[in-house]
DNA sequence: CTAGTCTATCGTAATTCGACGATAGACTAT
DNA sequence: ATAGTCTATCGTCGAATTACGATAGACTAG
């Protein structure tokens, strides 16, 4: 239910984190904006049409995918006539970017490798409830 | 398939690496999921039935997002009867930080502010062919 | 003005996702 | 053996995603 673009003015007000950092995964979940991100770094600057040509989808597909990389704010379009130029917004990635580091930080000094496992504690999860 | 700790020989073995770093992002693209993964972080040791309170969540979607997660390779469950300790796989995570940190850092150097706009190539896009 | 180039949007069909309750499985404890 | 605890899976439903062609919009060039 929660459609989260319709805006890609602001700089998504700060839903909760988890939210936050699960829109920007989500965009980038799909090989094809991947690939669009890809192109966009590696070319450094920004490109319209041959994008169409370098993923090898239809092109109102891959537009529906600029569209998704820019309602997330990971893209921004910037329009000279008669194209349209595409490039990244690195400060947009920067949460989920942060959040991988400090798992990677985490792994690094050994921190992750539980072993004190699942104290007894009780759940409370009632599977036999309302059992007549 | 009663065995939890199966083999994970061909389900991630290398496609095409778009595909696996859209594999990851996808994995990682909802609340719930992100919500765990900082579970897992946070406690540092695994946790069972704990995260079903966490995320308030029905129990059958959390073992659902919990599936999701342990078949994109970022979470690993270890049965420890009546239990099971999920904790989480830095590598697998790995591909997806290391593109972000080379957008992070080409930002860094300021190669991404791209001045050079829309070289005028033509695009080969035929919006008028194919009329029979 | 007219034609051409590039992008966005609309409509649509097939597929997938997200959430839930119900149920089955696998042990532990009594 | 019996009851209890925790997790995985099945079946289902509405909502969302993905892909495409067709079409509309916005300029530029001639």
């Amino acid at each position: 239910m929660p459609n989260l673009e319709s805006n890609n003015q602001t700089p998504l007000p700060e839903r909760a984190p988890d939210e936050n950092i699960a829109a920007i995964a989500k965009a980038l979940g799909h090989p094809a904006r991947i690939h669009i991100v890809g192109l966009l770094l590696e070319k450094k600057t920004c490109i319209g049409c041959d994008i169409v040509d370098e993923v090898g989808l239809a092109q109102s597909t891959v537009s529906e995918h600029l569209r998704i990389l820019k309602a997330a704010g990971i893209v921004t379009g910037e329009i000279e006539r008669p194209r349209v130029c595409y490039s990244l917004n690195p400060e947009r990635l920067r949460p989920l970017a942060a959040m991988l580091g400090t798992v990677l930080d985490g792994e690094r000094r050994g921190e992750l490798t539980g072993s004190i496992c699942c104290p007894p504690d009780e759940c409370g999860i009632d599977t036999t409830a309302a059992k007549p």
